[in-house]
DNA sequence: TCTGGGGTCCTAGGACCC
DNA sequence: TCTGGGGTCCTAGGACCC
């Protein structure tokens, strides 16, 4: 049986996701900005036009901004995280079989739909998404999935596919790889882009004709694979599940400089949470916990300090109060006075099964009591929205807090507010 | 003044075991 | 002089992704 992939992709996901919810800015300029609204991670396509790269730092759009000709936004990973799933469920309409391979896009398994008109059910799908949940996408259709990315790149640049493009037949496939630059090609990042382009592979055509030997040795079995891939023959399956995370990582640049020990304290502690409750929820614990610290790399005036500390727990746990416990003491440790820091972050790994936890006869933490409270906590976070309820540690006033100046409501999971309530 | 955050896979080399 | 060899596990580092 041939095998048939379509990637489908959200424009401009972020972007999309404020207009949804202020149509006013349909046709505008639009920027949302990365956490402490450093600098630009998602443009629609009117930014792009005016010629604003992908990664300008604020600074320098700002005035733009100021004058009304872009509208810029804080990101809402809560918002997006809500459309994301409700793109997804449409889509899982058309096939039972689909990979969520990031929080814009996925891959439709299509393998047992040859005999029908592809382009139209692409086309189908591409405006029930727009019509369900009002961001526009765009498909991409061919064997492989490596194809099947060619595909939805050429879809959404070329105007006469206008966000669909199906290469099923060899003659456009070639075209269609030709028509593809080296740098843009799924798994050639800049390293192998700038190999590549010196031995004078320059397309996606040039690659897919090298001897499967060469790829071997200097790009791994992982350029192999995607060689067979672009040359037709599907190496990559579908992942329908998820796995679990083998690492879990939350750290944040701070909204301002921290010196005093405290503040950085707190940070750690609420990340240290965080990666607890990311554990929960994929029903995880860890064996070992690292913290980092560091100060800002790019501030040539200031003292440079980086150091990082792991810690293994002698039970493996999941728990908000063991892992801010031990986040502590790794951080005491490496904590230096007399610097500047601009970030602070938590690694969690060593990840097991949380039914498959050792236990230690000389364990003096009440887990039952620890689980039970963790699952009110859940409850109430997930009721009442994050850190309603928290450790002392992870402190009230969070001055080091990211800045987040232009954020949109969560339109679609607002709550009112409540009390902070603390547990201690 | 201002520069994101969170992941994956693969390989080489060392430690260790029999 | 000579000082096995194969297997496995772990880690660090390098590449990539969105």
């Amino acid at each position: 049986m041939t095998s048939l992939f379509a990637l489908c992709d959200c424009n401009n996901f972020y972007a999309s996701c404020e207009r949804v919810f202020d149509p006013s800015l349909n046709g505008k300029p639009v920027v949302v900005l990365s956490n402490n609204d450093g600098c630009v991670i998602a443009r629609s396509n009117e930014a792009k036009a005016l010629g604003i790269p992908m990664g300008e730092p604020y600074f320098k759009i700002r005035n733009l901004v100021e004058s009304g000709y872009l509208s810029a936004y804080s990101s809402n990973y809560v918002l997006y995280g809500d459309m994301s799933d409700r793109v997804m469920q449409t889509l899982s309409n058309f096939t039972p079989n689909v990979e969520v391979y990031s929080i814009d896009e996925c891959f439709l398994d299509l393998g047992d739909f040859y005999d029908i008109d592809l382009f139209s059910y692409a086309w189908n799908i591409k405006r029930t998404v727009q019509q369900w949940t009002g961001i526009p996408v765009s498909l991409g259709v061919a064997p492989t999935k490596a194809l099947s990315k060619v595909a939805n790149r050429l879809a959404k640049k070329s105007t006469k596919a206008n966000g669909v493009l199906v290469l099923t037949d060899p003659y456009h496939i070639q075209k269609a790889l030709e028509a593809t630059k080296i740098e843009d090609v799924w798994g050639i990042g800049g390293q192998y882009a700038k190999f590549l382009k010196k031995r004078n592979i320059n397309t996606a055509l040039d690659f897919t004709k090298l001897s499967d030997n060469w790829v071997k040795q200097n790009m791994t079995i992982v350029g192999v694979r995607l060689l067979k891939e672009l040359r037709g023959e599907s190496c990559l399956e579908l992942d329908e599940v998820a796995p679990p995370k083998k690492n879990i990582c939350t750290s944040r640049s701070f909204g301002k400089k921290v010196n005093s020990f405290d503040e950085i304290q707190e940070a750690t502690a609420s990340y240290a949470a965080k990666c607890a409750r990311k554990l929960r929820q994929q029903k995880s614990c860890a064996n070992l916990i690292t913290v980092f610290i560091h100060t800002n790399r790019f501030s040539e005036n200031d003292k440079q300090y980086y150091n990082s500390k792991t810690i293994c727990l002698p039970v493996a746990s999941n728990s908000d109060i063991e892992l801010i416990h031990y986040a502590n003491i790794a951080l005491k440790e490496i904590y230096r006075d007399g610097y500047s820091y601009k970030k602070s972050g938590v690694i969690v790994s060593g990840i097991i099964p949380e039914n498959q936890v050792q236990l230690d006869l000389l364990d003096t933490v009440d887990r039952d009591k620890h689980a039970r409270l963790m699952g009110v906590i859940d409850g109430l976070t997930n009721r009442f929205g994050r850190s309603k309820v928290r450790v002392a540690t992870q402190g009230v006033d969070n001055t080091w807090m990211l800045k987040s100046d232009f954020k949109s409501p969560c339109y679609t999971t607002r709550i009112d507010e409540i009390q902070n309530v603390y547990v201690r």
